[in-house]
DNA sequence: CTGAAAGCGCTAACAC
DNA sequence: GTGTTAGCGCTTTCAG
């Protein structure tokens, strides 16, 4: 390296020193605040320039209260659905020109690292939290206890609607309506299911979603008609070959996710079962593959980057209205609305 | 909101006024430094508990010159990939009790873009950069200009390896030719190449690796034995029905990503050639969907999250020595080694 | 228009 | 063992 390492970091005061004015004068011109003469403002902008001056943001945030950073606590990174969030709340984010401080919790996080989490994120003083854990079985049930004593507004993906509180959830519910009624628009009658985990809030919404659809025209929802998978694609065929046993004559079956609705197309196939014709198939998710299959499949879309943008912009409006000491926007639930992407496994030949 | 929001932060001061030390006992306290008389210690913890304090890991920064804190600046962060790799990050970070400060890239990033997206990380005073956009073309050209002055380490990945930089890649070289020398061992002789977009170092080195195993072989690589995609599951149907008319004798394609490569499989099927038997096909990255193709796709694995987390540990080290004053780490390229995955698509049948 | 003084919350260095 | 002083780099408040 031959590099001429200025460690020392150059700070306000050197500026003012070598432009021969105060510290107070340096930070009216960088922050573009009250008057200062073009003349001596044109020189410490030069002086800021020769010596390749960067205010620190550290110490700024420390003074003024406010970080202009957003914690946001990941969970499932690893799978495409949680990591295009993070890049919407990301780009939104830059865009409002936060940054964001980022926390994963693992996949068997207790209320005990919640509280760590949330810790360390308050320790630096964030302006708000983004929580994108989907709402698990009790994974909320810290809302009890440590919610008071979180002093910056946080904004909840996929969480139940909570009274008093931020959140952003896809309408699921919504979802599976789409996608049973275009089944029964295509002649289907005898419509399964296989859910996702229904220890997850999003997993019994879609499910509601097929039953209150299927009632509602009249038919019979047999409890054998759904299964219940983890998401993955080995469940996928799991749930899928017990459906098969269980309720041989069905003509069609929503499932809660692509990627399990995908292993179902898969051994469709392989049990020489002809999708669409015997067996329509649809989706949710629409993830990348699914426009690729053979047949491709017909999935419902929810759209995690802009899930992610809303989830920041709702924040930060939250966060402008504290600082500014308006009345406070109040807390509120909101739904971003899926749509239908027919495909050919129910039938469109495109 | 029931909150009593007590809004006002509780500071060391309150605690120190409250257990009736001084601030600097109570940070002995927190910091676990010299001693303290078991007594005071008690008592100043069971205040600490009592006001539910948190110090300010922003202060501590301003005044210890150390944020615990890296700053990681990520590209393509919706593809899987990438997420994979920023979750090893934030994992290994956790553990070593650092932040993660996230900056995301645009696709189209300019140099522009690289000053500011840098200058924002170093105002937060971040101990350390992991830059894991790949080098593409010239995206790396900056170096030249800006790398002096950045007062931190960076640990680059996928980037060409250079003299006294830190970077970690996946030998792409070398997964390429345990891909091509399998094909080899179980007879292909014409072995065909996708390769990833040229402009893309690692595309490159793919690349390289199939024509000198199949140079060292002795056998010929016509030009037309070589065709280009952009990963893209489109571009993967494009260049190999491309190859199809270009080398229709080919009996083996080496395909430098599994989206691509499924593509590939997909339209096989389609034009009634048989996998493996008349084409085998071995793709690169080990995605989820490739163990469940039909037929199941051979590929070549790469860690993602291994790699994020070797690429803090690297870091972190570094960070430590300069802190210690020790002999400075050299800065060195580190590789990590892919494994191969045989599956149906190139002759296993299990 | 500009500067001086105080303080954000903490720790390093030194006293006692 | 514990307290005091100074200072991290900036902004706020108040004088001029």
């Amino acid at each position: 390296m031959s590099l001429s390492d200025n460690k020392k970091r150059i700070t306000i005061k050197d500026v003012a020193d070598v432009a021969g004015v105060s510290t107070q004068t340096v930070s009216r011109v960088i922050n573009n605040f009250s008057y200062v003469s073009t003349d001596t403002r044109q020189r410490v902008k030069g002086v800021i320039e020769d010596l390749g001056y960067l205010p620190s943001m550290l110490a700024r945030s420390l003074c003024q209260q406010r970080s202009y950073t957003l914690g946001v606590v990941v969970y499932g990174l690893k799978y495409i659905g949680p990591s295009q969030a993070l890049n919407g709340i990301a780009e939104a984010a830059e865009k409002l020109n936060y940054m964001v401080l980022m926390k994963v919790l693992d996949e068997y996080y207790s209320t005990k690292d919640v509280k760590s989490v949330i810790d360390s994120l308050i320790s630096r003083h964030v302006d708000g939290i983004i929580w994108t854990a989907p709402e698990i079985d009790e994974s909320h049930a810290w809302l009890k206890y440590l919610l008071d004593s979180i002093p910056v507004p946080i904004n909840f993906l996929a969480m139940v609607p909570r009274e008093g509180l931020l959140s952003i959830s896809l309408n699921n519910y919504e979802g599976a309506i789409l996608a049973v009624q275009h089944l029964l628009d295509i002649g289907r009658k005898k419509i399964a299911h296989i859910s996702g985990p229904l220890t997850w809030w999003v997993a019994t919404e879609r499910k509601r979603g097929w039953r209150d659809t299927l009632e509602k025209e009249g038919l019979s929802v047999p409890d054998h008609s759904c299964t219940e998978g983890n998401w993955s694609l080995t469940s996928g065929k799991r749930a899928f070959l017990q459906l098969y046993e269980a309720y041989p004559d069905m003509d069609a079956v929503f499932v809660a996710n692509d990627q399990m609705a995908l292993s179902v197309l898969r051994e469709a196939r392989r049990l020489g079962i002809n999708v669409p014709e015997q067996l329509a198939v649809v989706g949710f998710d629409n993830i990348a593959e699914s426009a690729f299959f053979c047949p491709s499949l017909t999935t419902v879309s929810q759209d995690q980057q802009l899930i992610g943008e809303v989830a920041v912009n709702s924040i930060i409006e939250m966060i402008q209205a504290e600082q500014e000491n308006l009345a406070l926007v109040d807390a509120h639930s909101r739904f971003i609305t899926p749509t239908l992407i027919v495909r050919e496994s129910s039938g469109s030949f495109d």
